[in-house]
DNA sequence: TCGTTTTATATGCCACAGCATATAGTGTAG
DNA sequence: CTACACTATATGCTGTGGCATATAAAACGA
C-alpha cells in the first residue's frame, strides 16, 4: 500500500491537503460558472437546493447543514430574501423562528443552476476519476461526513 | 454499486457535498483546536508548513498552491511577517518579489502546530475510516487534485 | 537605449463569515 | 401565573478573501 491515513500522521496530512484544495478548487471554478450563468454563487446554489429539498425548514436547519454559523445563515437568507427567491413565513408553532421556503422565482433559479452545476461537475470530474474510484471515495466521504455530522465536529458557535 | 459518481448528475452533487461538508467541518474542528493551542487558523498553519517545506518560495507560489488570490495571500504573508514567524528577503533575482522563508520561531511553531494537527486529525478520523478506504479515497482525491491543477482549475483572478 | 508590454506584488474597496451580544418567545418550577 | 432559565434568530463589530487597480521591475522590439 502506497501509505495508511489512519494512525499514520504524514498519510492524515496529505489526505487532508488533497481534501482542502480539490474543494477549494471545485468551488471557485462552480463559483464562476455559476455566477457568470446565473448570477449565484456555490453557497447560495447549495442553500438554494436545501430549502427546495427541505421546504419548512429553519434558519438553524440550513446553519447545521452546512456547518456555518446561524448570524452567517440569518444574513445569508436576507440576500436570498432581498433577491426574491426565498421567503421566510411565520412558523406558527414557535413565533421565535420563521419557516424558509422558495419562491417560483427561487425554484425555477435552483432548477436551471443545479443543469449547470452537474455539467460543470461532470465537466471537472469526468475523465480524471474512473466510476469504480469515485464511487468508492464518495462512499468513503459520506460515511466520514455522518460521522462528523453525529458527533457535531466543527460546528460555529454563532 | 449504490451509485454512479462519474456521468451520473446526482451521484456527482452528492459526492461533491459530501466533499465540502467533510471539508467544512474537519477545518473548522482544526481551526479551534490549532487557535487554542498555538494561536493560529488552520490557513495560517498550511503555509507556515508549505514555507518551511519550501524555503525561498514567493507570494506567487502560496497563492498557486492553496488557489488563493496573490492579494489575499499578500495580505496574509503580512500577518504572519507581523507576528514574527515569517520574513520577506529581497529577491536577488527579481527585485519585484522577495523570497519567503520561516524566522525560527517560526518553525518551532510549524513543528510544535503540526503535533497538535496530526493528532486532532487523527482523533476525527480514525475509528470512523478503516485504513484500506481512507487510503483508497486520499489517492483518488490525490490524483483529481492533480488533474485540477494541471489545468489550473479554479484559481482565483487577483 | 527608449518605449511598450508583461509580470510580481501591494493596496483599496466591497462582500461575507465568525463571534459576541441583543431581543423576542418558550418552557418550567414553584 | 410569575419569575427564571433556555432557545431561535437578528444585528454589530471585526477579520479575511476576492477583485480591480496601482506600482515597480523585467522583457522585448525597434
Amino acid at each position: 500500500m502506497a501509505y495508511k491515513t489512519t494512525g499514520d500522521a504524514a498519510g492524515l496530512l496529505d489526505f487532508f491537503s488533497d481534501l482542502v484544495r480539490c474543494e477549494t478548487r471545485l468551488y471557485n471554478a462552480l463559483n464562476d460558472r455559476l455566477r457568470e450563468r446565473h448570477g449565484i454563487v456555490t453557497s447560495q446554489f447549495e442553500a438554494l437546493r436545501y430549502l427546495r429539498d427541505h421546504e419548512g425548514a429553519r434558519v438553524a436547519d440550513l446553519a447545521a447543514e452546512f456547518a456555518i454559523g446561524i448570524g452567517a445563515t440569518s444574513k445569508g437568507v436576507d440576500r436570498l430574501e432581498k433577491q426574491g427567491w426565498a421567503v421566510r413565513t411565520p412558523n406558527p408553532a414557535d413565533r421565535r423562528s420563521s419557516l424558509l421556503a422558495l419562491t417560483e422565482e427561487g425554484a425555477a433559479l435552483v432548477g436551471a443552476a443545479e443543469e449547470t452545476f452537474g455539467a460543470t461537475l461532470a465537466e471537472l470530474i469526468t475523465g480524471v476519476l474512473d466510476d469504480a474510484s469515485a464511487a468508492a471515495a464518495a462512499q468513503t466521504l459520506s460515511r466520514l461526513r455522518s460521522a462528523l455530522e453525529q458527533r457535531q465536529v466543527g460546528m460555529p458557535t454563532g
